[in-house]
DNA sequence: AAGTGTGAATACGTTCACAGCA
DNA sequence: TGCTGTGAACGTATTCACACTT
């Protein structure tokens, strides 16, 4: 019984892998409250998705669920967070030390199972020194020093726009490989990397884009004489 | 000649709205270098994707291009804003003001040409009445009357989980449709509001899964049996 | 009876490759 | 000749609906 199920079709899809953190933190908080068991009806409320995409996600993972009964969330905890790495601790730095690399430093999320700030680096000599969230700011010459000596293996870029290339240059050369980029920049690297992005202001002109449409059809109407060609 | 160009087919699809940010900016910093013609090809090169989408993401917004030459990139810079509805301000109201909250206040980009932040709010009375990037931090009981009387219309929240969906809600009954949610919770609202989620910690995580791949391919092969749960 | 797991159908997004225009 | 704009081909993601299992 408890088919010992297997290593699994190495191939997730994207979408999936992307959705697999929003079941864990669902999951989490079931298993906090003392739930042992989970339809994939309920578990996809918790979530925002509908359960067919919930089930169809799962099912990538293995055979997990028990039919006429659901799922035991301690066990899908594991394997989801098996699935994701986050059996192992990942040891992450932080380059760029100005409001917002500080808001990462201390942003309780962050230093959730899995992840571990290991160092906090920056290039004005004004921070270096300080002490933010129990760590000390080292300067941005020990980058690869740091790199290797901490196992540092995802680094958060949180620099000012004009610096980012190079500093992911410089991390990539130290060996590593995932990076999270919250500079307004298009980073170059070779795809052997990835790179995640988060821009503020793109996710702003995306709600202003959609708020405008919603403005456009209160008032305007349908759009008066549509096109030439 | 120079099409007097429509208001355009109303169907831009959402793959290519979270584009264009992109174009915009890769085409800002051209317009300031000088630059008055650009080809999709090297466009595309700058943003970061192939040249094939950029043209289909472009031909969705009309016809802006000229056959052997390319883009006036003035023209297309004004397009495209006009497209995401950057020609007019936008009202942006942060609601809590930690960390985070400050770090948005401050980022430069988010003030940029079409957004502005006209309030900040939090519960904390330690932090209310304080300035911050020159704005007066209020108190979260005017929520309701500064969003009216300032006409904001979209929200920055970056209160911690257990405080968003209060406020969301409250938000949304003042008349917001337009949420941007740093808070690590899936916010239910109703399906006129748009809310875009950005979540440092399933960044990471999506990073991590992927770095495990690697040195898994790296180290072990395919998978030994791995850990006792 | 209840609810998972999954083929089949559909919708959406990307890339190809080239006709057509400057 | 050079480069855009776009049908057609392909690939990926979502949804449907039901056979199958407990």
């Amino acid at each position: 019984m408890m088919r010992q199920s297997q290593p699994r079709d190495r191939g997730i899809p994207e979408a999936t892998v992307a959705r697999l953190p929003l079941y864990l933190r669902a999951l989490n908080g079931m298993a906090e409250r003392g739930v042992a068991t989970v339809s994939s009806e309920d578990l996809a409320t918790a979530a925002g998705v509908n359960s067919a995409k919930l089930r169809k996600d799962l099912s990538h993972l293995g055979s997990y669920g028990t039919r006429g009964v659901g799922y035991d969330v301690e066990y899908l905890v594991y394997q989801i967070s098996r699935e994701l790495g986050l059996t192992q601790d990942w040891a992450v730095a932080i380059v760029g030390v100005g409001n917002l690399g500080r808001a990462l430093a201390n942003y309780g999320g962050f230093v959730s199972r899995g992840f571990r700030v290991a160092a906090l680096l920056d290039a004005d000599p004004e921070i270096v020194g300080d002490d933010i969230a129990g760590l000390n700011v080292e300067h941005i010459d020990e980058l690869e020093a740091v790199i290797k000596r901490r196992g540092v293996s995802i680094v958060v870029l949180a620099t000012p726009a004009a610096a980012a290339q190079e500093l992911c240059d410089r991390v990539i050369a130290a060996g590593v490989t995932s990076i999270l980029n919250f500079a307004p920049v298009v980073l170059s690297v070779p795809d052997t990397v990835d790179v995640r992005k988060v821009d503020l202001s793109i996710e702003l002109q995306i709600l202003a884009f959609h708020e405008q449409r919603k403005t456009d059809r209160m008032s305007g109407g349908p759009l008066m004489a549509v096109d030439s060609q």
